[in-house]
RNA sequence: GCUGCUGUAGCUCAGUGGUAGAGCACUUCCUUGGUAAGGAAGAGGUCAUGGGUUCAAGUCCCAUCAGCAGCUCCA
């Protein structure tokens, strides 16, 4: 007999092969019928096999699972990607199988097929689904050793699975399956029991996708779907895609006249407009003064800076593919670059290729007497590396930090100047490969709320808490206060990282040590570091749920010594600042695109480009509308006037439609006493108020930076993650 | 960068091989009004760019550029 735990402490006792469905049998034929898993202690596990062959625990401690856990529904979802697999494949010939796992909201099956799929696809496919789910087939699971697991998957043609077997899961003896029907996958589960709890399915969208995520490797084609235990969260869900689609910075940014990208200035390069820069200036002002508040000095570096100045910091080496190419101050710059890289490459350089590179230097006016065919190839790349030192090359900056850290240079330095903390909307330039550039989020100019903190290695951890605090005070004032951090460390593993073993592990025990002590919401993550130090980097939810990676917080023992930036200390000895890169809009062009989305267009009064529209009713009062527009630029407020010879109804239409936060109707009745009708873009008329008493409410709401509306916050979209739930590895 | 889809007026889009369209926005005129669209007229297009097929191309084919979705990347 089995001993069985219920949540409640209960014991129950049953057969040796019962099942957690037998368990919620003998609770309830009601209950039977809604389990869809179990868990025992953290495990989810399939309510259809038995427990003796899922743990060796006893008494058993099982939790069943019903439409009404979240877990679930992750199952649900998981078995969804095996219905819609086996309709693919009834439906095409020559379908190969790669990984079907859940995702946030819902599931994706890679697939390799010849058959292109595409939206006209999907009818189809969830047509054949739906058949699936009304036979209700159960789910069966059962394992193999491996040699009959690849038997298996080759007699059922699934190469890649078998290509699986035998390289990710190498170590496994024993391999997993389900069935259902006809469709046999490998798999780990859990399943639902059978196919009929799925009450709500559809597909969204089909894309590329590599096998096992690696870029070089075989392209397939993957299908995303959603799946819910009722229609009705599932409906719920589609809507919430529309609001996240309502939102879109690109559409508002149009609409609203923020800002403009187009092909001609160059993709990825951001035109603010008048109302977008108007935001962007009203965020840079609230900033910089702060930071003025904190000791921050501003500074101002070029937009260029030589190579070199590059190869210091490792930047150039590190960061070669995404970012625009060198400008050349000798025509033949290009040529001795491009030189270079051949001889670094595999192939090298034939005699033959080695020749026509001099001849064609030689027309373009180069001399390089030193350099010797004959010589080794290090050798070569030096002499050509030496003519390049002595002809600049420039990179458009890519980042701030080498600017600011020749800043520290310009002068000899104090313990007593410590902490030395330079400030600067630096706009840096970096080429970002085609697919990911996205509006505003992504783009190939952008403009860093960037500061560097020079301190010594005591100052440090106040310091870092410093920014952090500073970090979510400027959150806060634009009403993000749901946010976590990630701690992002080095991969141990990888050797990208430039710096001593030692200086990390100073940089990622003093951040780990403020983020404990601060007692926020932290968790880490390995291989997320910048390749000079480890990050504190603020992940912030907006007002539908969804996550963003804002502001920053690095901490830097390498850059410093990089550079040979040195102060004396008390003991007149020299000694090594750290350095401390943070950034907490991140840049204005990610935060003000995230903003957009987060308010749905409708900025906050402090933050609105338009505060007041006056409306006046007719253009008799255009006069009085005018004088009312005078008084309110007066005292500092974002207004115009619509004296265009339309009704007044009209003109609340489009202001409403522009997201303005108030109106201010003037008719004859107003301007006899000296009143404004004014109206609130969210609650309407406001009836019929003294211009002071008008201008004094205006005025409070600027300065209390008050935030009125943002959406309510959404119960079905879950946080979107970077990572997904790794449930289900295959 | 890869795969797929898309590119027609300022915006949103219709137009499947035979004379380039609609709504909104814009301009002018009429209307002078009380809290989400008053009326009329007008102007606006090398149909992304470059090639090709065809008697004939917005429409079919190829390339390039750009956008979108996903993947990969992100100092």
């Amino acid at each position: 007999m089995l001993q069985i735990q219920l949540p409640d402490g209960s014991l129950v006792e049953h057969p040796d092969s019962a099942t957690a469905l037998d368990v919620a049998a003998g609770i309830g034929s009601r209950l039977a019928k809604a389990v869809v898993a179990a868990k025992v202690n953290d495990r989810i596990i399939d309510a259809f096999r038995p427990l003796a062959e899922l743990t060796d625990l006893s008494p058993i401690p099982l939790q069943l699972l019903t439409d009404k856990d979240p877990e679930a529904l992750d199952v649900l979802r998981h078995s969804s990607a095996h219905v819609m697999a086996r309709a693919v494949m009834r439906l095409f010939d020559g379908v190969s199988l790669a990984f079907g796992p859940t995702i946030n909201n819902g599931f994706y099956y890679d697939f390799d097929l010849d058959h292109k799929l595409s939206e006209d696809d999907f009818a189809a496919i969830e047509k054949e689904m739906a058949k699936i789910v009304k036979e209700s087939e159960p789910f069966e699971q059962f394992s193999m050793d491996r040699s009959q697991a690849i038997q298996l998957c080759q007699d059922l043609g699934q190469a890649l699975k078998v290509e699986h077997i035998e390289t990710g899961l190498a170590e496994h003896d024993q391999l997993g399956f389900y069935r259902q029907g006809e469709f046999v996958d490998l798999c780990r589960g859990p399943h639902i029991p059978d196919a009929g709890k799925i009450k709500a399915f559809k597909l969204l969208s089909v894309a590329g996708a590599y096998w096992k995520g690696d870029a070089k490797g075989k392209q397939l084609q993957r299908l995303y779907g959603t799946a819910w235990f009722s229609s009705k969260d599932q409906q719920d869900y589609l809507d919430q895609l529309e609001e996240a689609k309502r939102r879109d910075h690109r559409v508002l940014g149009k609409k609203l006249g923020l800002f403009h990208i187009n092909p001609e200035v160059g993709s990825g390069l951001c035109l603010w407009l008048p109302k977008g820069a108007r935001v962007r200036v009203l965020l840079e002002d609230f900033l910089r003064n702060e930071l003025l508040n904190r000791g921050y000095e501003p500074v101002y570096s070029p937009h260029i800076g030589r190579v070199e100045l590059y190869e210091t910091s490792g930047h150039f080496p590190y960061y070669r593919d995404s970012q625009f190419p060198p400008l050349f101050v000798e025509q033949a710059g290009g040529l001795i670059d491009a030189w270079i890289d051949r001889l670094q490459s595999e192939a090298g350089l034939s005699a033959d290729e080695e020749m026509r590179l001099s001849d064609a230097a030689e027309v373009l006016g180069v001399e390089l007497p030193d350099y010797k065919p004959t010589d080794d190839v290090a050798t070569r790349i030096a002499t050509l590396q030496a003519w390049q030192r002595q002809h600049e090359r420039y990179l458009v900056k890519p980042m701030n930090c080498p600017h600011h850290a020749q800043m520290f240079r310009a002068q000899p330095r104090s313990y007593k100047q410590l902490p030395l903390r330079l400030m600067e909307f630096g706009t840096v330039y970096r080429y970002e490969q085609t697919g990911e550039l996205n509006g505003m989020l992504r783009v190939r100019g952008l403009t860093q709320d960037d500061a560097h903190i020079f301190c010594t290695s005591e100052q440090v951890e106040e310091e870092f808490r410093n920014t952090i605090e500073l970090t979510r005070f400027v959150l806060e004032s634009v009403g993000l206060s749901d946010y976590r951090i990630q701690l992002s460390l080095r991969d141990p593993k990888s050797d990208k990282y430039v710096g001593s073993e030692e200086n990390w592990n100073k940089a990622e025990a003093a951040l780990r040590r403020v983020l404990e002590q601060s007692g926020l919401n932290f968790h880490a993550e390995e291989g997320e570091a910048a390749f000079y130090g480890p990050k504190a980097d603020f992940m912030v939810r907006d007002c539908i749920g969804r996550q963003w990676q804002l502001g920053t917080v690095q901490l830097d023992y390498n850059l410093p010594e990089r550079f040979k930036l040195e102060y004396v200390g008390p003991d007149n000895a020299m000694h090594r600042p750290v350095m401390i890169h943070r950034a907490p809009f991140g840049s204005m062009e990610r935060f003000v695109g995230m903003l957009i989305e987060h308010f749905a267009g409708a900025f906050p009064l402090w933050l609105a480009p338009e505060q007041v529209r006056i409306l006046p009713l007719s253009e008799k009062t255009n006069e009085y509308a005018l004088q009312i527009e005078q008084q309110m630029k007066a005292v500092g407020l974002r207004v115009s006037t619509d004296v265009r010879g339309a009704k007044v109804q009209a003109k609340i239409r489009d202001a409403q439609l522009e997201l303005i936060p108030y109106m201010a109707v003037v008719g004859p009745k107003e301007a006899e006493t000296g009143a404004i009708a004014l109206r609130d873009r969210l609650e309407g008329d406001l009836g019929a108020l003294p211009i002071e008493q008008v201008l004094q409410k205006l005025q409070t709401e600027v300065q209390q930076r008050t935030i009125r509306q943002v959406a309510k916050h959404s119960e079905i979209l879950e946080p979107t993650q970077e990572t997904s739930s790794g449930l289900h590895e295959y």
